[in-house]
DNA sequence: AACTATATGTGATATATATCACTTATTAAT
DNA sequence: ATTAATAAGTGATATATATCACATATAGTT
């Protein structure tokens, strides 16, 4: 049976058995139980995970001490607080478990070495990178136009799986509107 | 007197002499006037613009008409469509010139050409693209966590000189607030 | 099994912002 | 120079959403 991270990485470059064997050396396993944190505030992100099996998420707290969610990761997605990884520096969001989640994780080391040692992989980020900024850029043209409703909807036929595995709350606070208004989004 | 645009390239990768010429040689130059457009909705990006003097922005309308700003770019920086241009499909976004400009500008065959052959333009891109991302993560964070007050003082801090140089009504499609509501934020 | 925390829905009210209407100032066009 | 278009401020009102309060259901804990 194929690798999923092979399969993963296959969608954007092709890679002998070798390269793959290659590559997955430069990672290492993990797993986290439900509310464990693999990223703190202060904390710099040296890591950057491959999620096999679970669900987490990235969020901030504001001034109030209201969530905020910036992502999701369920299997097959990358997670990690992008800003403190790229830049080595202190993060301001925190990453923890959804449900207990199994994990592949690259060091920011190991992903250096691995970027310089093959160029495919240099390649593979690279094009990562480019769609994520894509989705970005879409997620803040969605929270400029659409209504809260439209945010919604828009996510629920995106992500159904994501409306039965997450608690609502943490659906409101992915679109950025309360737990109540969320709730009489459905009537 | 060195290219402002090798200035602007050294500040991730060196170059040589030679190898600015040889970027420079992918380029072309144009002029455009206020209220031209250099990408409409519909049309497929295929160049990347970098502003040697001026201002414009992207833009989308959604269905009531109303104009939401996703970019300006003055001096130094890139314009284009990124989805549209990274993955050549037709755009949803609009591209025109706030004040009289002079443009650089790379198209897609020129801008794959170059990575290929100059493997400190595939990092110098690549670089970009990361600190692009990082720049719509933190956009994201601020549209979510922060009042439009705050997202109007923290905008005014960073571009002060934006605020002398578009009307403030496109400050507001920016920033996601009405005109009138933009307004009455400085009393 | 009893207790506690979490999740979800819903009414009542407060608040921020949009919308509409109008005015004045500034800039562009003939 | 005159006219037209755009920009910017402000009052009055409408609307969407947040907030507070409470009820109920479900899951997790000892």
């Amino acid at each position: 049976m194929i690798h999923p991270l092979r399969q993963h990485i296959e969608e954007l470059v092709t890679l002998t058995d070798d390269e793959f064997e290659f590559i997955l050396g430069h990672f290492e396993t993990t797993t986290k139980s439900k509310h464990q944190y693999i990223l703190q505030e202060g904390d710099t992100a040296n890591k950057e995970y491959w999620v096999v099996k679970g669900c987490l998420k990235s969020y901030f707290c504001n001034a109030d001490g209201k969530t905020h969610i910036l992502q999701f990761a369920m299997e097959n997605w990358w997670i990690t607080d992008y800003e403190s990884f790229v830049k080595q520096c202190t993060s301001k969001i925190n990453i923890d478990c959804i449900e207990d989640s199994e994990l592949l994780y690259i060091t920011y080391e190991n992903r250096e070495k691995l970027t310089k040692a093959l160029h495919k992989m240099e390649r593979f980020w690279a094009k990562k990178s480019k769609l994520g900024r894509i989705a970005l850029q879409n997620r803040i043209l969605s929270l400029l136009k659409n209504t809260s409703k439209a945010r919604y909807d828009a996510l629920l036929q995106q992500y159904p799986l994501l409306f039965q595995r997450v608690p609502k709350k943490l659906i409101a606070a992915y679109l950025g509107v309360s737990r109540e208004t969320l709730s009489r989004l459905n009537s």
